[in-house]
DNA sequence: TTGGTTGCAAACAATTTGCATCTAA
DNA sequence: TTAGATGCAAATTGTTTGCAACCAA
């Protein structure tokens, strides 16, 4: 997350942070939308969220940072972080959202939802792309975006 | 879906209905729920409503059976037709749920979602058995059951 | 200055539930 | 007879929206 405040942040740290920043903020100029105090701790929050979070979740940690975001705004700004690529949405079928910083995004990933804990694991599918672009053939189109999920559990030791 | 009603039912249609509905009733006494004619017609409705339908269609197919089947006794019912495995749920990520009748259950199947036309089409994709089984191994599990979604956009004729 | 933003609270929409009444077994 | 079912309407819950006050550009 934020930088251990035991040492300086490093250079490269630095150029990080401020990269995701700088796109953030240039996604907004583009739209011609405002770069306010919310927004900021919105992206703060909601780049530097480690594993899966709600929008609930979000607006506790944004809140953190600056407390005058509310739930709406909240709200508001998550469809455009996803929008300018900075977070993805992870829909796994409850009732409400999930929603993940796209850091370092490399293969397709699926996930894996573990039914005695509920946590969910991001796993590398290489060979997804390549077989919901065959599915899709199938019917003549092409795959805008596709997802798997494994509802799964512990197999027990033998 | 019901038989032609040019021509006397044949044996074997006959056979296949009767043999849901007795799935059906089987399931409602072995769990002491009672045979009401709400959850007959409802069966009905579920049962041979043709592709996809959310709740609210199968409130209104149901009613044309039975006019006093409520939305409440549809949602209650709901659980027992997917937990009887007459239906099965199909959930892509809107915020209702789909249901859709299991006649013919052969290989794994995933659903391809047209991006203009919101249709939902169920593909056969019988690798994905095996690729959800090695995904969840690559954490130690086993699945319960998985799903592979596919937004998709017809191709352009070239 | 002014058009985009915000927080608040009310609105939404799918689904669930409390309850008095009904009914299958 | 009686435990389970039903319809109705109210409640729930995650998310969206109208609106007056605000504020970035």
């Amino acid at each position: 997350m934020s930088a251990d405040t035991s040492k300086v942040p490093t250079p490269k740290d630095t150029v990080k942070v401020d990269k995701a920043l700088e796109v953030f903020k240039n996604f907004l100029s583009a739209h011609n939308f405002r770069i306010t105090d919310q927004r900021l701790a919105i992206f703060e929050a909601a780049y530097y969220h480690p594993e899966h979070y709600t929008a609930e979740d979000l607006h506790d940690s944004a809140r953190a940072i600056d407390s005058s975001v509310s739930r709406a705004t909240v709200y508001r700004t998550l469809p455009i972080l996803v929008e300018s690529n900075l977070i993805r949405e992870v829909d796994v079928g409850r009732d409400y959202k999930y929603y993940m910083a796209n850091r370092e995004t490399k293969t397709f990933q699926a996930q894996v939802i573990c039914a005695e804990t509920d946590t969910i694991y991001e796993v590398d599918a290489p060979f997804m792309e390549w077989y919901g672009k065959a599915v899709a053939e199938k019917l003549g189109m092409e795959p805008i975006s596709q997802r798997l999920q494994v509802i799964a559990r512990p197999k027990k030791k033998v």
